[in-house]
DNA sequence: CTTCTGTTTCCATAATTCGAGAATTATCGA
DNA sequence: TCGATAATTCTCGAATTATGGAAACAGAAG
């Protein structure tokens, strides 16, 4: 992945309704949901909706397949995968305990049973002021 | 995290300067570099760049420090963390396996030596350019 | 063929973002 | 104090993006 896909990638996902279809895709997971499905659970106007799902759907983060007359999308888990390595990539320069535990932290976000709250993990990113 | 977080933080990221700067910033690691020898290495002139860099403290994925004359910039890794725990939070349902690999590849390519040609991990990420 | 449903495309408008010139602030050394 | 260096803020034109109404398209059922 270069810089120009990963770029298409983040844009897919830095605007609010892409977001929150992503992330019901997510946890969807790989049956994903139909675009009327999504348009009604998540208040957006039908042809809207569509527009943002050829967004991110061209971005690489997310397939589209016909069954009948339903267009059901899914998250694209290799897309995904490829716009982490990139984010990733050469981040600790060798020295992997700066950001081994960046890594492990977000797995058991993501590979937990969904009942545990959030917060038990402790991301929370600090806001702080220093020359803003 | 919330959406509205994490909105800015990949809105951050979803510009071609900007996510030069923060990859850049990512290989420096927790020591950074100052603003301007990161305009001068990426070519993006001073102002511009402090523009960017607002937004990308701002987003909290990125800290400024002031050393001297200088301001050091460096990534903000707890924020990244949040950004990624957001995005892959409930993302397999109780299903591992189906997310589990996206993140030890991405860990893959995040904690090895740097110039190291991705086979000689083992498992490469076969990057699919699907359909749009 | 006709109708209905699900989805997309076209188009116009409103809002946002990018980039750089000019001016400003902060720090250091003499 | 002054001058030089490092970085930021202000501002605006140009380009891009988001949104929804209207129309069109695709498949299913009659």
């Amino acid at each position: 992945m270069e810089t120009e896909d990963a770029v298409a990638s983040l844009s897919a996902l830095a605007q609010t309704h892409r977001l929150e279809v992503f992330r019901r895709l997510m946890s969807a997971g790989p049956d994903g949901l139909p675009a009327g499905e999504l348009a009604a659970e998540l208040s957006i106007a039908p042809n809207t909706l569509s527009s943002h799902l050829k967004i991110l759907t061209h971005s690489g983060l997310v397939r589209a397949r016909r069954v009948g007359r339903s267009i059901i999308y899914s998250v694209n888990f290799s897309g995904m995968q490829g716009l982490m390595s990139f984010l990733l990539r050469d981040c600790c320069q060798g020295r992997p305990e700066i950001c081994e535990p960046l890594l492990s932290t977000a797995g058991q976000a993501a590979c937990s049973p969904p009942h545990l709250p959030p917060d038990s993990l402790g991301g929370q990113p600090e806001k702080q002021k220093t020359h803003d």
